[in-house]
RNA sequence: GCGCCCAUAGCUCAGCUGGAUAGAGCGUCUGACUACGGAUCAGAAGGUCGGGUGUUCGAAUCAUCCUGGGCGCGCCA
């Protein structure tokens, strides 16, 4: 059997070499029951020299076998040495198995990822299951702010990783537009127009919402409605209005920003239409069926602390309110219902003390916790060069997310949010994100794809046909630049599927950049479009190759891939 | 006080879920096209992976303790 004949031409080399060595591994150890049987993990080895693969399965196995593992790295690399589309195999240190292959086995898979297209790294890992990706969820009480772009940027990228991985995903919005935050939402607008038609003379309270946006819609409710909403009487009874207005115009002020930033959720669900139809009614319905409430102190009570909280928790109040807490476990038991497999959600980290509640409280209700994920993402730092950048939402000075985009632009910023592990720190740096230099990691990016564009161009300008297919002689790609590239190439799907696995986005914006770097100092040494045909069109394969996949790793970032800069 | 997250080069951070001599960008220093875009490239210097103990063939990675920082601990959302 020809180790590149697979029936899926768009398998990446390491599983391919690895299914190599399970055949071998299971040849070996026949005897051995298959489920104590380490799994086989190929890998880059830490130096080129040893290879293009390595495995440490003998060392495993060692375990296992009760052998020494250099011994059965000897046997493994026998058998692996015997196919003749593997140029070599070595035994190194401890135990390793470096597989080499011939310079025709890369070309050959470049040739398949070329004709792949932008489709390379797509994947079937996820088997169409069903993820819902929840994510910003930001109360309409105020614009988005920098803290939320991470969220937004986090979550719409890994909506869009999943979806390369092979899962069927929906993203989604949830609206917390009940509870008193609305009512505060209210009145404070409320306020804003009575000082606007000069009733009120004290000052602006502080338990008010205190950003300017609030004066800004003060001022357009009069323009609709002049003074009639004035009523010094009963300001009670036009509260609702001031309400559902504020939260509307607010919510589509979200949408464009999010619009702004390249993000189009698939649902918005509101917190509100929960309270409304029922759903929050019938999940306390049924916490009380299973036995899963308990009254105390007049209120209702979840006992969490059964499954690992710190407390118990709250789900109605004595004064009959029921808690954000109960429309929560209303809201993922309407997801459980809407039949997805996995619930991921984007929370900022300073809700994490939230998670173990909400575990408990889905776990209550017959949905298995470890179908619920919650990515935490930390803070961010907003700096202007060494500067720290002023920030209280209290006081109502925080920078918007649509500043942050207006100054920087959507690229940048969804870059920059996406450079790090999303339960790590980040600082980021206004002047950086703008910068038109060399210290912006965007445009490094960016410009590798943009020379790849302008070498096509100036190929097509001196008359040279750009290849549509790599169906002909690749075999002058033999410099180690050129492996190197292909190499990189191949393992593009398992970025994909590691950062879909594991919910990290940043793994692409490192790949990308790795790749743009190989792809700038290969441009540096050896010229594309030369005299010699066979060498250009061969090359001029590889770069589009290369095009190809610096976009679509963008794409997975929401990051635009410019032909020209 | 309890819980969660973090600690890696001067700075900002990766490290492919336990592998070989720990990497990148920025900054610093030295260099590179009269050719496909110099927003680029080549090279150098820079480390007790916060500290201790443990687990094993093998630890930045796992366990545990300590130190230091962030966050959370409401009948708020």
């Amino acid at each position: 059997m020809g180790l590149f004949r697979s029936h899926r031409t768009w398998v990446h080399m390491r599983n391919l070499i690895r299914t190599c060595l399970e055949e071998a591994v299971g040849h070996l150890a026949a005897d051995v029951a298959a489920d104590i049987l380490p799994e086989v993990v190929v890998e880059p080895p830490r130096d080129r020299q040893f290879g293009d693969f390595a495995s440490n399965i003998a060392m495993q196995l060692a375990r296992v076998l009760k052998r020494n593992p250099r011994d059965i790295a000897v046997e493994l690399a026998a058998m692996l040495g015997e196919r003749e589309d593997i140029a070599a195999v070595d035994v190194a240190g401890p135990g390793f198995i470096n597989i080499t292959l011939p310079p025709s086995a890369w070309t050959g898979q470049l040739r398949r990822i070329f004709q792949r297209g932008t489709r390379w790294g797509e994947d079937e890992g996820g088997r169409g299951r069903r993820v819902m990706v929840e994510f910003v969820s930001a109360n309409p009480t105020g614009p988005l702010h920098i803290g939320h772009g991470r969220g937004a940027a986090v979550g719409d990228s890994l909506v869009r990783i999943l979806r390369k991985a092979g899962y069927t995903v929906i993203s989604e919005y949830y609206i917390n537009d009940a509870g008193n935050q609305m009512e505060t939402l209210g009145r404070s607008l409320q306020r804003r127009y009575l000082e606007l038609a000069g009733e009120i003379n004290e000052s602006y309270p502080e338990t008010y919402y205190q950003g300017e946006y609030l004066v800004d819609l003060a001022r357009r409710l009069r323009e609709e409605r002049g003074t009639e909403l004035v009523d010094p009487t009963d300001p009670d009874a036009s509260l609702p209005l001031f309400t559902e207005y504020a939260g509307r115009l607010i919510l589509d002020g979200i949408s464009d920003d999010l619009a702004a930033f390249g993000i189009r959720f698939d649902n918005w669900t509101s917190e509100k239409q929960l309270f409304e139809d029922g759903r929050v009614d019938r999940l306390i319905a049924e916490l009380r069926e299973r036995g899963q409430l308990y009254e105390q102190d007049g209120a209702l009570w979840f006992p969490a602390s059964r499954m690992g909280d710190e407390k118990d928790r709250v789900v109605v109040r004595s004064n009959g309110v029921k808690t954000y807490f109960a429309s929560d476990i209303a809201y993922h038991r309407d997801k459980d219902e809407r039949g997805f497999d996995v619930m991921v959600d984007v929370w900022g980290a300073d809700h994490h003390g939230y998670v173990p509640r909400l575990a408990a409280a889905l776990q209550a209700v017959g949905i298995d916790s470890a179908r619920f994920v919650v990515i935490l993402v930390q803070l961010v730092s907003l700096m202007r060069g060494e500067q720290p950048v002023a920030m209280s939402t209290r006081a109502g000075q925080f920078v918007t997310l649509r500043e942050v985009i207006d100054e920087v632009g959507k690229d940048a910023a969804r870059f920059f949010f996406l450079m790090r592990r999303p339960d790590s720190h980040l600082d980021f740096d206004l002047e950086l994100a703008k910068s038109q230099s060399n210290e912006n990691p965007v445009y490094y990016v960016q410009y590798a794809h943009a020379r790849i564009c302008s070498i096509l161009r100036t190929a097509a300008e001196k008359g040279v046909a750009i290849p549509q297919t790599a169906a002909f002689d690749l075999s002058s790609l033999h410099l180690e630049e050129e492996l190197e590239l292909i190499r990189k190439l191949d393992a593009f799907p398992v970025v994909v599927e590691t950062a879909a696995a594991v919910f990290e986005p940043h793994r692409v914006s490192y790949y990308v950049s790795e790749l743009a770097a190989l792809f700038h100092s290969y441009y540096n040494r050896h010229r594309v479009v030369s005299e010699d045909g066979a060498v250009t069109a061969a090359r001029l394969v590889l770069v589009q190759a290369v095009r190809n996949i610096l976009q679509s790793g963008l794409e997975l970032l929401g990051v635009d891939a410019p032909e020209s800069m």
